[in-house]
DNA sequence: TGACTTTTGCAACTAAGTTGCAATAATATA
DNA sequence: TATATTATTGCAACTTAGTTGCAAAAGTCA
């Protein structure tokens, strides 16, 4: 009854978007599985229907993806070697800013927090 | 010494970018002034580099470029009708941050914050 | 095995943004 | 003010991420 169906593209694809810890661009998964562009976006937008990874932007506008399967989390991005970690904020975030959003009768569902700064190496 | 020419070109953009309270988009402007796209992209790219306006990426991957003599503030985005409502957030975020950040030795020096949700009329 | 439906590759296309170059406009200086 | 200098502009051509239509290939299921 599941309409997306199992090809070999998609498990390569599946297991290299859940292999790797760090956001993935096309343009990765274009050099590491042997398969046309056209297939990689198509792919990418159905598995984010599917719900199994999520699209992240980066401020250097590359459109990235990673496993959906991880918690809530954001991320510290290197703005000389563009390298990026992991990293999960303490506070409640929505929580604090529906208190200035009610204001304007908004309703928050989601949001998206980015840091940028130095890695260890770059300092 | 200023190498920057005021011309009739850069007072309009500039203009429009002063009084407009949410964040204009490249296409945006140039329905609004007479001229050239390839000028609009210079002028943009000029007048972020004089720290005239600040570049804001927004997720549906808009680039988008508001005043830059605004408090640091962050965006209410209504995903149905994609309104944009301004709104600052009451605590250092990254000072927060930076307590997680400095187990791995990362320096961070700025941020991008940005919620999602429905406004007033949308819900 | 078929029949049915989704996925794929290909080539052609779209749209945001960029580049080189010659013409034009702004500014500095005589 | 007139002239020299330098930045800005428009144009056309280009780049590049991503999209689309279509026929062939592959996956699913009876
Ligand atoms: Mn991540
Ligand atoms: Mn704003
Ligand atoms: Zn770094
Ligand atoms: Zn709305």
């Amino acid at each position: 009854m599941n309409k997306y169906r199992l090809t070999q593209t998609r498990s390569q694809l599946l297991k290299l978007l859940k292999n790797t810890p760090l956001p993935v661009s096309a343009e990765d998964l274009l050099q590491k599985v042997p398969v046309n562009k056209t297939t990689i976006y198509r792919q990418l937008t159905s598995m984010v229907a599917q719900g199994l990874i999520k699209p992240v932007l980066f401020t250097d506008r590359t459109l990235r993806y990673e496993s959906a399967d991880r918690d809530h989390h954001h991320h510290l991005i290197c703005t000389n070697c563009k390298k990026i970690i992991d990293i999960s904020f303490p506070e409640n975030i929505e929580q604090t800013a529906q208190t200035s959003a009610s204001a304007q009768k908004f309703k928050i569902n989601t949001h998206h927090l980015e840091f940028f700064g130095l890695c260890q190496n770059c300092q």
